[in-house]
DNA sequence: GTAGGTTAAAAAATCGATTATCTTGTCTAA
DNA sequence: TTAGACAAGATAATCGATTTTTTAACCTAC
């Protein structure tokens, strides 16, 4: 496996290296928005919170300042990087281009398995809705939904591109509490994307996700403005 | 300034932290091919060769591993991503789509001072060429070039992405010595790319950008086949 | 009052040593 | 002969302490 993410690949359980532990939570906890954009990162504080070592914690901070979840200042430490408008504009618009791409890609390309995979990652996605569990697991179940989604684009680089830039726009995406009826809209539309996706209709599916970020990056962007 | 490369942005003088002045040099070895391609680093060896301690040495790995340019395997250390033909094929693609529309984008957006910028940049390159100085100060004015061409297309992220992209493609393009004759070609490219870019003819401009990144994908190409 | 300089405290970066894990070679038992 | 167990050496990961640099508070001179 040459070109893993930055993620450990494998979710590491208890038995991973401590800094790929505190790598993967600090992950979650900066796209989940539990610190404050341009926060100075108090390494000693963190060392208590997840209870790791110093080393292991300067190792995952490294990794993060550049996957681009934090900004490094020599001699300086670690700070959380700033929202803005124009960033959280660029992310959106970086998303159409490339998911979009990545949508028309996995739908040439995807087999059956895929397409197995698909419903399934949507059937979990609805479930966890219905369950009115909107916390983390939610949250995950969509990423996940999302990476199934152009899984099969046959580009390495731009599934990772498209993660990150996912992680980037959830820190906007996830500044605020839930709303309720845009949600349900959107949630609509990933079962569409999957009908689209199995009757291979690429153009269609492509509008469609490109209407998807789109109402997304209303909802990220209500969220930023209300949030200044 | 938010969202700062992985790379000090700043060059760091003999000033700079031990981790990033390691963390630049290495990065340049790797790109320049002076590893080979899925070797296995020992880190005591590297301490060595590079003067620095332990730390700052696993912090620069640790971010290299984040950009790409090394593999960790937790517990097993790091080692030098394989190079292969589908991964050399998905980088040059990506480069088409990510560097034309970031052209595109640039000669709608960029003001006289990026033309000045632009016209200074192809003439150091030139100039470099002329001096048959064909080492790492060619390679870095053309580096440089390139980024100029598409500095103002208004995307950090997309700048990111191409940077990326560069450096993963000079793993293969460095492979072998250098080929006056394809170079020769690829150096005119270079200013009639300034040309349309002055003439803010974009349409052409992308074709003739196309054409570059497919013959600099050939080149990298031949040298990968020769390599193996 | 404010610019410039000094210094004590805080934080970041680095070092040297320790601990945990993997690797390799050897041996044993089927 | 070979799969598995084991031990010794090598390597990776982590810890605790030290050094370096920044920050903030205070002082002085204009």
């Amino acid at each position: 496996m040459n070109n893993s993410l930055p993620t450990s690949a494998k979710p590491v359980g208890p038995a991973g290296t401590a800094s790929s532990r505190v790598f993967d939570h600090l992950r979650k906890d900066l796209v989940g928005g539990r610190f404050v954009a341009g926060e100075k990162l108090a390494i000693n504080a963190l060392k208590d919170r997840y209870q790791v070592g110093l080393s292991p914690l300067r190792e995952a901070l490294n990794k993060l300042a550049a996957y681009g979840l934090l900004v490094q200042e020599n001699q300086r430490g670690f700070r959380v990087p700033k929202l803005s408008r124009d960033e959280l504009d660029d992310i959106a618009q970086m998303r159409l281009e490339m998911e979009g791409m990545a949508l028309e890609r996995a739908i040439a390309n995807g087999d059956s398995l895929w397409e197995a995979d698909l419903l399934a990652a949507a059937h979990r996605l609805k479930r966890a809705d219905i369950t009115l569990d909107k916390g983390e697991e939610w949250e995950h179940l969509h990423t996940q939904f999302h990476r199934t989604l152009v899984a099969p684009c046959g580009s390495v680089w731009l599934l990772r591109f498209i993660e990150q830039l996912h992680d980037q726009f959830d820190r906007y995406r996830r500044l605020g509490p839930k709303m309720p009826t845009i949600r349900q809209e959107l949630d609509e539309q990933h079962h569409q994307l999957v009908e689209l996706a199995l009757q291979r209709d690429a153009k269609t599916a492509r509008e469609l996700m490109d209407d998807h970020i789109h109402k997304s990056y209303e909802v990220a962007l209500k969220r930023y403005q209300e949030h200044v």
